[in-house]
DNA sequence: TCACTGACGGGTG
DNA sequence: CCACCCGCCAGTG
């Protein structure tokens, strides 16, 4: 586990999120077991665009269920449209029954880890 | 080298 | 319920 960069492991995670599902920032930051660092898996995401294209970031928001990220992407819409894609409703930034899609890697993963 | 800045979150008043 | 503050720590000027 240590092996990988924190940003590696934040990868990893992204990477597992299920599609039409999301999770947050604090979420990952806390499996990872660096819950007060949430603002480096954010800082991580922005490096994951640019290095890892095919991470689903548009499935990480931050612990309101609000797209806070949306002006990282190739454009600020594109965030928004992935998530509609995938069955989840945007409005106004915000994520419609955000608890409805969350999804926990603590409680999902933790068995399979 | 120092200071400031964040895709955040929890605690406090 | 809202506003503000602090911790976290890599990247940038």
């Amino acid at each position: 586990m240590d092996r990988a960069s924190f940003y590696e492991q934040v990868y990893q995670v992204v990477a597992l999120i299920p599609k039409g599902r999301v999770t947050s920032y604090g979420a990952i930051a806390q499996y990872l077991g660096t819950k007060s660092s949430s603002r480096m898996v954010g800082y991580a995401m922005n490096g994951a665009v640019n290095n890892h294209p095919k991470i689903p970031a548009h499935r990480v928001v931050n612990r309101n269920g609000l797209l806070t990220g949306k002006f990282h992407f190739a454009y600020p819409a594109q965030m928004e449209e992935l998530l509609a894609k995938e069955g989840i409703k945007v409005t106004n930034d915000q994520i419609i029954d955000f608890k409805k899609y969350y999804w926990d890697p603590n409680l999902e993963l933790d068995l399979n880890r």
